[in-house]
DNA sequence: AATTCGGGGCA
DNA sequence: TGCCCAGAATT
């Protein structure tokens, strides 16, 4: 056991990645890597981190943000939820405690910090002896006994061999060999430090383990969605504050099947006196068609844009108009990537520069 | 226990 | 195209 710690953090110290949140490491810093990394590639983490830190270097400077800057440095990474309950995490932190807790059970009641994240921040950013156990452990462990381990298992097996005297380098170390050596489908046993401790290797079966979940086809759903031109550049729409995309910018539109009552597909007009849109009128129909995929369900999106002649301000936003400098500065999610594109090269029809 | 939350990379 | 990834909240 002990031999096993001592092998594994010297591959560690000599084969672990150099990625930007270990570079100096700090509970805050943890906190936010820990965060964005959640069902979340290391290549798609990086360089938000690099901007979230420069933009709020501190838990103070983080807990002192507007909600919008915030979700705006989340463009494109998805599951958006994350972004305000690290903000709110953040605030909670700095007006209890002034700062991080280092205490695992502590942090565990933070908004959306659970068991793995409770673990890694105590573990990586304090040195507290708790083993955090994300994906690639569970997957490197179940290989280790050679038998499908739950979460629970997992945890209680990783309680048991954390480091005590590295606890932060041990957690990362089991991810590190699970990201690159001891991985999903096609596994690198013989690169593998752990190769003669592993029952599944030696049994052969490290490549049917863990057993494949399965998963549920995604559903997909119609989701009309206008353009609208007008005096003061493009409509945009904010997304309720729950549910898919939540409080993001987007382009107006309703999912058809979704809560939400879904318009006629001419029925625009409703939407045109809501905001005082005047002479609106349809410029081109079907101008654009795509299909965006989510984790869980799949829109048809069917644009048609329209003009409004005039229009008073749409306000209190969940409207707003943005010209075609802010409409490429602002933070979309990818499901409105296709239609961005489309207004600012001029192809929906309805030139962005004749606003 | 099952579902809801995005997006990207790779066989 | 299907599958998985430094998960957690909600129901």
């Amino acid at each position: 056991m002990k031999r096993l710690r001592a092998e594994l953090l010297a591959w560690y110290d000599r084969s672990g990645r150099d990625l930007p949140w270990r570079r100096a490491p700090s509970p805050y810093g943890t906190l936010v890597a820990e965060f964005m990394l959640q069902q979340t590639r290391v290549a798609s983490v990086a360089p938000r981190y690099l901007a979230f830190l420069r933009a709020f270097p501190t838990l103070k400077a983080l807990a002192a943000a507007r909600p919008d800057e915030v979700l705006a440095l989340w463009e494109g990474l998805g599951y958006y939820r994350r972004a305000t309950y690290l903000h709110a995490a953040a605030r909670e932190a700095e007006a209890r405690w002034g700062g991080l807790p280092d205490d695992p059970a502590q942090l565990l009641r933070l908004p959306g910090l659970g068991p793995y994240l409770a673990a890694a921040v105590a573990s990586i950013g304090f040195g507290r002896p708790v083993a955090a156990v994300d994906g690639n452990v569970r997957r490197v462990l179940s290989r280790l006994v050679d038998r499908e381990l739950g979460p629970r298992e997992a945890r209680r097996l990783a309680a048991r061999l954390v480091d005590r005297g590295r606890p932060g380098d041990w957690n990362q170390a089991l991810m590190d060999l699970g990201a690159t050596v001891c991985l999903p489908r096609r596994p690198r046993c013989g690169a593998c430090p752990l190769g003669r401790v592993c029952r599944a290797r030696r049994r052969g079966t490290a490549s049917l383990r863990p057993a494949p979940r399965r998963r549920r086809p995604v559903r997909a759903a119609p989701r009309p969605t206008v353009v609208v031109f007008g005096p003061r550049g493009v409509l945009l729409e904010r997304r309720p504050p729950k549910g898919l995309l939540a409080g993001l910018w987007g382009f107006p539109g309703r999912e058809r099947g979704g809560d939400e009552a879904a318009p006629e597909a001419d029925d625009w007009t409703e939407l045109a006196r809501a905001l005082g849109l005047v002479g609106l009128r349809p410029v081109r129909r079907r101008a654009l068609e795509y299909r965006h995929t989510f984790s869980h369900r799949a829109w048809e999106v069917v644009v048609d844009v329209y003009r409004a002649a005039c229009a008073r301000e749409p306000e209190p936003a969940p409207y707003r108009w943005a010209s075609p400098a802010e409409l490429g500065a602002l933070p979309l999610p990818r499901a409105f990537e296709p239609i961005r594109q489309a207004i600012l090269d001029g192809s929906l029809g309805c030139g962005a520069g004749a606003t």
